[in-house]
DNA sequence: GTCTATACACCGATAGAC
DNA sequence: GTCTATCGGTGTATAGAC
């Protein structure tokens, strides 16, 4: 809307349409940092250089700015953990590569995962909210196959499980590593926990 | 303190102290129901059926009274999941029962969990209550080794890996296999994670 | 379109009547 | 000791000036 002959002038000549990117990427990092609770409008439109009536512009509400936030902050999530680390050796191997480098993603930014969590939560919380909360579990299982079906063909192996059921499991145990990580900042437990769920997923594949 | 000569007569004759476990009581069914966001100082009050002046009497600050409410409810989270189920077979068999006992715990009360799931977060959050989020993971480890080695007993095998590290997996394990099972409520799904599991730890023990 | 100013609800916490 | 009434602050959302 009004993106005809609009010019990317400046800050404080911006469209809806432009604020709302915007919007979402400082509330992210107001989220990272304090938390959904310390997520209000003023502390986000504050981070964004804004003013509070821009926000209710932008948005219709806090909640619905906030499904929105989920939904944008889910699609990002793939980069991260998709492109599967170059190693080889057996399956085992390669799945806790993949752990690793999922790990040292946590350690780099540790408030992000925090606030997946959250918004996780926040989620689960209201029943016409539950939606989003699995349509972003959905979204992680579909990485967890994608780079299980890659994992597999990298060493010639096949899934004799359903590859959706170990999927699962997959994100299941990423989620638990995660969230006692966080807890401890403990690295070695980390590995463990890694090894172990990476010993548990390679063997549910049968060699070729 | 006041205890004396005190008689237990009506619920608008309790001492501070005997309003506490009520107001946590309250306060925990409160959490459960709506989110710790939901859980004002108002809400539990109502709760309970007292007045909002009888909270700040039995509590300091409503921060004071989530920071006891989570140590108690980590007390009591020992009973449910502690008694191990008393069924024969290997390792592997006996780790899974244990599972499938905390998955029906978890079906039958699910808001429970989830309670807990937001209590840790919300210690996570503050740099001076993050001690209580360890201290309660610190609970739930020492009830997995406890179980972990009346398991390896009952079975007659030795754990290779240390205890306390085996136990940091199995909660790990539960916590994901939890907070994936509160998004699809997918009874199967938490069940093949459980069987994945229960092989994953059983696989840290030789035969003695 | 974008701001300032403000309405209105609810929060934690407390003063003061009883 | 226990209540009601209220304070000061903050929340979301919006009206109205520009």
């Amino acid at each position: 809307m009004t993106s005809a002959g609009a010019e990317r002038s400046a800050v404080s000549r911006m469209s809806a349409a432009e604020r709302r990117p915007v919007l979402i990427e400082a509330g992210l990092r107001v989220i990272a940092r304090e938390g959904i609770a310390g997520a209000s409008t003023r502390a986000i439109v504050a981070e964004a250089g804004m003013s509070l009536a821009s926000f209710h512009y932008a948005f219709e509400s806090r909640e619905a700015f906030l499904d929105e936030l989920t939904a944008s902050v889910v699609a990002r999530e793939s980069q991260a953990v998709l492109p599967l680390p170059d190693v080889d050796g057996d399956l085992r191997e390669v799945v806790e590569a993949g752990f690793t480098r999922y790990l040292d993603h946590l350690r780099a930014d540790p408030a992000r995962e925090q606030a997946m969590l959250e918004l996780t939560q926040h989620a689960l919380r209201a029943p016409e909210r539950h939606p989003l909360a699995v349509a972003q579990y959905r979204r992680y299982a579909e990485l967890a196959e994608e780079a299980l079906i890659t994992a597999a063909e990298h060493v010639g192996v096949t899934w004799r499980v359903p590859v959706p059921e170990v999927a699962g499991v997959l994100v299941a145990f990423s989620d638990g590593i995660t969230l006692n990580w966080l807890v401890h900042r403990d690295d070695h437990a980390a590995r463990v926990a890694a090894r172990a769920a990476a010993d548990a997923l390679s063997r549910m594949a049968d060699p070729r």
